[in-house]
DNA sequence: TCTCGCCGACTTGCATACTAGTATATATAA
DNA sequence: TTATATATACTAGTATGCAAGTCGGCGAGA
């Protein structure tokens, strides 16, 4: 295998702060290179290059690499090097798998408070629906993602599930990956927002069966994307 | 607070081998000191410590105790320690909700599998149940509770959701550690046995309803164990 | 007796250096 | 020309030392 060419991170904007843990701010970082693909599939990541880029020595990034490859971003082979993870189908099938799992789990459990609380969280999630709306009039992409990240984790987090909205949004972001490789999104602002509000309806009614029935659809629902990606990207995928 | 006794572990029978990464041996030996209880709830950990009985430097000590952080093990204390995390009644509840979400996600798609399919899980099921049969009439508490392990990762290795058999593993170990605190485990024995085999009928029959309610009978069944015991040990409970 | 401040013994975070293993390119030999 | 050995430039794994922050004890002073 020819060796990669040497990859470049944005630096610009990335300085590390001193008020928290190297290590911690370049697993951001490079998580959000990763997904973002601005890292492709399949590339070499050097642990120096890495901490010459960010000003520190190996060890935060080192330490930030294991953390990767913990969630299946990176995958290190001893004494070779450490790779971004190339996407593979069925790594994207289970982390859709266990996406679903859970997130049926949260809703159907939080479809099952009392009116007071559920009205509490349905106002929460219309107030992000609602911007949501904003962002996708405003064709601003990375806001409605961002926004769609927040909409998913705060019906874990409302029911006090904290380490369950680790796990949604560690799984997603396997999915992310992919759907950042067809830039084309606009097409499917409607059909989000119209399944978000579903959910928040079925919530509302307090049936958690129709609250769970709302969530697999619209979790199901992205592998519409994902018929042509592989063959329009067959050098990203295993 | 006082500071800690000094802890030591069993160093017998722990040496590192040197064929793969010393770091991941260590992680391995302290979780299973920590769902053991031989490293206490609340228990400083010294990186230095744990360094010297192994023999090894801080450096892949640290990047043990960095991973036993991720799965909420440990907790790290910047310039003032790593402890042990206490248990905590929301912790194990969730844990266990995470579990039970996707367990029963793995049955149900488990059980509307093809029946030739089917019956070959099946058989590998009830081999481990037999085994565990085995263990219950020795009263060996121990091998019936890995082949607990085995019988709960089993089903979703079947299913090839090998990312989801690691989420269900290191969700169980909170149960796990919990569990360990009540010795009186014999008693237990008979139900778990039932309920497992349950669980492969269900399988068997082919209705994926019928598998997730056995198996969520079966998880919902532990936290009838899980009552008296903070009231038993409250200085391990945050 | 109580309070404040300092000192020392800890802690983790990070930088640096060294080891050992791997892959590629080059040189050498058949 | 082709196959093989070797040098070289990488890689991750680990050891070590220093920096910076925290905690507990001790003593001085009120």
């Amino acid at each position: 295998m020819a060796r990669q060419a040497p990859f470049s991170l944005n630096t610009q904007a990335k300085e590390l702060s001193f008020d928290r843990p190297a290590a911690s701010q370049i697993f951001g970082f490079v998580r959000d290179a990763i997904v973002s693909m601005e890292l492709q599939p399949g590339q070499l990541i050097s642990e120096t290059a890495l901490a010459q880029q960010f000003g520190v020595s190996r060890t935060p990034v080192r330490e930030a690499l294991i953390q990767l490859s913990n969630i299946g971003f990176v995958e290190v082979l001893p004494q070779r090097g450490t790779y971004v993870t190339k996407l593979s189908m069925a790594k994207i099938f289970e982390a859709q798998f266990i996406r679903e799992a859970l997130e049926v789990a949260v809703v159907s459990n939080l479809a099952g408070f009392e009116e007071e609380l559920r009205n509490q969280v349905v106002g929460e999630c219309e107030k992000i629906v609602n911007e949501q709306k904003e962002a996708s009039a405003d064709d601003d992409s990375l806001a409605f993602q961002n926004l769609d990240d927040k909409f998913h984790q705060s019906l874990a987090i409302f029911t006090h599930h904290l380490r369950t909205a680790e796990l949604i949004e560690a799984e997603k972001a396997h999915m992310d990956r992919v759907r950042n490789l067809s830039l084309h999104m606009s097409g499917q602002y409607k059909r989000v927002l119209n399944q978000h509000a579903a959910i928040i309806k079925a919530i509302k009614s307090g049936s958690p069966d129709k609250a769970a029935t709302a969530m697999s659809v619209h979790l199901q629902d992205v592998f519409t994307v994902l018929e042509l990606i592989p063959k329009e990207h067959p050098e990203y995928f295993a």
